[in-house]
RNA sequence: GGUGCGUUAGUUCAGUUUGGUUAGAAUGCCUGCCUGUCACGCAGGAGGUCACGAGUUCGAGCCUCGUACGCACCGCCA
């Protein structure tokens, strides 16, 4: 037997017995003939100790050990002298008889602490040194705390979990597929699922009511934070349901989350906003709402008094950054170059300081009760400073959305520990790309129109399409998109019209989702689902930014595994098994 | 595809403003001392291709250009 107990669960109550533990050597302290040992597990830290009474042997073991060296110990816990309250061990140490070292260890390139001194890419390369770390290891638990509370809720509200393939038919709209060669079928390739979107959908046809998984997914896109290449769906479906009863039931999974896993409740529904309301107040349509400082449109009531900016702008729009209105020239000047930024893409910044004194950049072209009129449609107070922002409609909203955000930042408001989760609903349907000349299902081709827009929906009009509403929701947590849904299209008719509308001929239609339709034909009930990004949702639960810490191995911002080094080079006989040719030569 | 920041000891960083003798700190590592430490303490020691390549210069860690790599962001992510 290698251990009686683990490093984390002895206290005083266990005094005087013989135990065995085993573990690794977290940090070693002498103090002459006085010698502590910590040992670490993933359950905590037990002191070691030996002093000049300890058998020769022991001793000489301790001189050799090193830092993650693997020990067993066996000694008599005991009550400490002095005693450790920061630790829950801290009031115990084992007596040491006996020391045995199970494996030595080289030194780690970085120190195994809650605060390391290794860089991102270090740790990364040593990622099983990294995840010793307390933190890491408590974010992992937090992922998995999060996977068995979801299992638990979905499972008491009659959802089965079923499994999807992985390797599937490519479906080139929307994300880029990663792609397996297929040895069997010479020239052929699957894809990986960017979501089991279809296969959830066939679920419903086959009327397995409520379909939920935990599961991988894939998409071949640049990464960000909190994108990774392969990343995990709580992924779900039901039948015969409306938005109202999706919106009810998942709203029911994140708060059981909350109080299961955080222990926080929330007593009031989530607020809901439109799409329309999420850009004209917040200029995202997944806005924070953890602090305030809303936008307002101030466009008629600054146009026509002579300021040419303003004046030829299709949209003017302004927030009150509270108690900013002492903010100096060079702070000013800073936020205007902020702006300027492409990543911002705004062309100026007008302000107003609305302190005692007011004062602004348009002082020329407005009077002073012009000025308080603006502040007060803004619902500016005193102190407070007013950032305007002009341009085409949508890219300032965004801008003015991004301002937004920054300020908050900047003010201390995005406090991670606080929660604050809202439905946005009321998405457009389509989306026009300039580039390739032809709309694009905002969501997926699967989700519905709202019925009160049909009739747009089977207009000619681009304008009309453009104004179709989708029957589709997302859900959004301080400023990140956790989850997002829809009521499906089971309708063959407004499928078919869905496929037209996005440039699709019958024949393109029918060969990429030729099984879908045909399913559709025998009885598909009324259905929608939704899916969370369930590694965002741990990220955000732990109240983080980053979900790289939460994912036990994840990928670079180059989608390489660094400790393993993939992607790498296949040998010329892996490459003619699969009928492939490398055009690209790289050093190997 | 684009923008910004970064790359100096095992590690995290300073040094770049104003180019100039032998490139520093902390931590880690090694050695010695230390009987109540727990970020132990004290003393000593080892440890450097200043990412790589080219250029400017009498002289480059420092200036210029390029490349590679890392991070963040924009595009992209139905």
């Amino acid at each position: 037997m290698y251990r009686t107990n683990t490093c984390g669960e002895l206290r005083l109550a266990d005094a005087g017995k013989k135990v065995t533990l085993a573990g690794w050597v977290q940090r070693i302290r002498k103090m002459g003939s006085l010698n502590f040992v910590d040992l670490r597990d993933r359950y905590g830290i037990t002191q070691l100790v030996a002093d000049d009474t300890a058998d020769k042997t022991v001793i000489d073991t301790i001189n050799s050990l090193g830092r993650e060296y693997v020990i067993q110990a066996e000694g008599v816990v005991s009550e400490r002298q002095s005693k450790n309250p920061k630790m829950p061990t801290g009031d115990i140490e084992i007596k040491l008889d006996k020391i045995n070292i199970l494996n030595a260890a080289a030194t780690p390139p970085f120190t195994i602490e809650d605060q390391s001194d290794g860089g991102d890419d270090l740790r990364a390369k040593y990622r099983y040194l990294d995840l010793r770390r307390g933190p890491l290891q408590r974010a992992l638990a937090l992922r998995h705390r999060m996977a068995i509370e979801t299992r638990n809720y979905l499972d008491g509200n009659n959802f089965m979990e079923i499994e999807t393939p992985f390797l599937i038919k490519s479906t080139p709209e929307g994300a880029r597929d990663f792609v397996v060669p297929s040895r069997m079928n010479p020239g052929e390739f699957y894809a990986l699922p960017q979501s089991p979107q279809t296969f959830k959908q066939l679920l419903m046809v086959a009327g397995y009511d409520r379909y939920f998984q935990i599961v991988r997914c894939f998409r071949d896109e640049d990464l960000r934070a909190d994108r990774q290449p392969e990343f995990t769906q709580i992924d779900c479906e039901m039948s015969f349901v409306e938005r109202e009863d999706i919106l009810k039931m998942f709203e029911g999974l994140v708060k059981h989350l909350f109080k299961n896993v955080l222990g926080k409740t929330f007593d009031e529904p989530f607020e809901r906003i439109s799409y329309d309301e999420a850009m004209s107040f917040y200029g995202s349509d997944k806005p924070d709402l953890r602090f305030g400082m809303q936008m307002h449109e101030i466009t008629s009531l600054v146009q026509g008094k002579g300021f040419s900016v303003f004046d030829s702008a299709e949209y003017v729009g302004a927030i009150a950054v509270p108690g900013c209105a002492n903010y100096s020239r060079k702070q000013t000047d800073e936020l205007t170059e902020w702006v300027k930024r492409p990543q911002v893409g705004a062309k100026g910044l007008v302000f107003i300081k609305f302190g005692d004194e007011v004062k602004s950049t348009i002082d020329k072209f407005y009077t002073p009760e012009q000025i308080a009129e603006i502040a007060k449609n803004v619902g500016a107070e005193k102190g407070d400073l007013i950032l305007i922002l002009c341009g085409p409609k949508h890219k300032t909203q965004v801008a003015l959305g991004t301002l937004r955000l920054e300020m908050g930042s900047r003010l201390g408001l995005r406090k991670p520990e606080d929660f604050k989760p809202l439905w946005v609903y009321d998405f457009p349907l389509l989306e026009w790309d300039d580039e390739t000349q032809r709309f694009y299902a905002m969501h997926h081709p699967f989700t519905s129109p709202k019925p009160e827009d049909l009739d747009k929906f089977y207009s000619n009009k681009q304008e009309d399409l453009a104004d179709v509403k989708a029957n589709a929701y997302d859900i959004v947590l301080n400023g990140n998109e956790i989850g997002g849904g829809s009521i499906r299209i089971f309708d063959r008719k407004i499928q078919e019209r869905m496929f037209e509308i996005l440039g699709f001929s019958h024949e393109q239609a029918e060969y990429r989702f030729g099984f879908l339709m045909n399913a559709f034909k025998f009885g598909a009930p009324p259905h929608g689902g939704i899916a969370f990004g369930f590694d965002r949702l741990c990220a955000l639960f732990g109240g983080q930014e980053t979900i790289r810490d939460f994912i036990a191995f994840p990928k670079n911002n180059m989608g390489r595994d660094v400790m393993a080094e993939a992607p790498s080079i296949i040998d010329d006989a892996q490459m003619d098994e699969l009928f492939l040719k490398s055009t690209v030569k790289k050093e190997q």
